[in-house]
DNA sequence: ATGAGTAATCAACATCCGTTGATCCGTAGA
DNA sequence: TCTACGGATCAACGGATGTTGATTACTCAT
């Protein structure tokens, strides 16, 4: 079924995009609003480059948005990317409740 | 502080363990109960080697758990672990109702 | 005890991913 | 227009990760 297989591409992206130290950092530092790069660079005290680099991956999996602005860009936490997030987790669940071992082998 | 960074580090194994097609394969197959592994194997049309080296990914995150009996070898849903991610994807939302940008550049 | 079947582990290889430093692009101020 | 700055992008490198085939360990049946 094709809408199981990008449920899936979305699942493995959204939680390749999370399976970072760095990268969970920046969702937390977002949590409370939008940050520039140079305040998140100062605050995790990296190289602007390899931020640049995490916050790319985070935004190809839609978990944060960019606001360029003049000279400085914002970034902040997409909603519905951590809906589509919690979504998917959902997903995970045992949808019987698991009423003994469902495969015999012998 | 220590417990944050205990739970950065189960987030990244947890996130790690399901950002692969296969592993989310395998989790779905598990929503309905346990499952050996030559089951697996014919359901999921893969090597054995590689079957098994993904389902240790998946028990080393405490996502299933493995129960040997005789020659085989069942798996199934950890609950625990589904609750840990679950709590984990939840610590993920924004803290603050995002009053607006809470950091200024200039 | 021997042989067959299940599954974990290993070594070797290929690929992907993250890091670093350099470069490029766009904007703001002089 | 020239310069300085913020930030994205690129190439190169090294380390981690997934794949494959072979080996090993264990269990069951004969």
């Amino acid at each position: 079924m094709t809408t199981t297989i990008k449920r899936r591409d979305t699942g493995v992206s959204l939680f390749h995009a999370l399976s970072d130290v760095m990268r969970l950092e920046i969702m937390e530092r977002l949590k409370d609003g939008e940050h520039c790069v140079c305040d998140l660079t100062e605050a995790l005290k990296t190289g602007q480059s390899r931020l640049s680099f995490h916050l790319k991956v985070l935004k190809d999996a839609g978990l944060i948005t960019d606001r360029p602005e003049g000279r400085w860009t914002y970034y902040a936490l997409n909603r519905e990317g951590l809906e589509e997030l919690e979504s998917v987790v959902q997903s995970l669940q045992v949808s019987r409740p698991r009423a003994g071992s469902s495969s015999r082998c012998p």
